[in-house]
DNA sequence: CACCAGGCAAGTA
DNA sequence: TACTTGCATGGT
């Protein structure tokens, strides 16, 4: 399958993902079994390794906690307790009960008819809830609700900053528009480069900054 | 020992 | 608007 682009900074986009594609192969993501798995992931994994929110993820699981009814009742500090190899977990599990107030009061907990909402009612609704930025926001959006918007991260910064294609101190909106200015509005393509950009900004961008073995050529020159 | 990980909010000027 | 700081565990 082809990626149709007509300009210039598209056709240099999809070089990268090529490059990323074929060094590494497909990432897969999101890697949870249900929506509310991955949103719990998405807050668990903000600034922070995903193997600690794996087995933050797997305590929950264990207890059988992870679905909305029971994390809204859990008490905040037993939720805390549960995610605690996460890392900052007394803010995290703040964060996660906020999140799941919200599925409750905006959309009666029903995560399905909540996910079919709207997408800017959507992102502007999960913005609101104090512990979600853009990214998180996004990342649910892409990867829980399948809408076509192109999760930022800080390897998506280095990478676009280091092509020159964006300033050093663009904004959110403004490294987003790099992509969606220039691409299709493609979710499965959309799902796997952001994941491949961080595939490869973890492998290359800081512990191996070297240009003739990064599979996308400028990067970390 | 230092450094970092798939951010975000609150405080300051 | 544009910085700075706190949050915290676990791996390298």
């Amino acid at each position: 399958m082809t990626i149709q682009t007509s300009s210039p900074t598209g056709r240099r986009l999809l070089t990268m993902y090529d490059s990323m594609l074929d060094h590494f192969g497909p990432q897969g993501w999101w890697p949870a079994q249900t929506p509310l798995e991955m949103m719990v992931g998405a807050v668990l994994t903000q600034n922070t390794n995903w193997g600690n929110v794996e087995k933050a993820l797997g305590s929950l699981k264990k207890g059988g906690e992870l679905t909305l009814e029971r994390l809204h009742r859990l008490p905040v500090e037993s939720l805390a307790d549960a995610v605690r190899p996460a890392g900052y977990f007394n803010i995290k599990a703040q964060r996660l009960k906020n999140l799941i107030r919200f599925m409750m009061e905006a959309y009666g907990g029903d995560i399905p008819r909540m996910l079919e909402d709207e997408s800017r009612r959507l992102r502007s609704g999960l913005l609101g809830v104090k512990g979600i930025g853009p990214e998180t926001a996004d990342s649910i959006l892409l990867y829980a609700a399948f809408r076509p918007v192109f999760v930022v991260d800080t390897y998506t910064h280095r990478m676009l900053s280091r092509h020159d294609l964006a300033d050093e101190q663009a904004s959110y909106d403004e490294l987003q528009a790099v992509f969606t200015d220039a691409l299709p509005e493609d979710v499965p393509l959309f799902q796997e480069f952001h994941a491949l950009i961080v595939r490869t900004g973890k492998e290359y961008c800081r512990k191996k900054p070297l240009c003739d073995l990064c599979p996308v050529r400028g990067v970390d020159r």
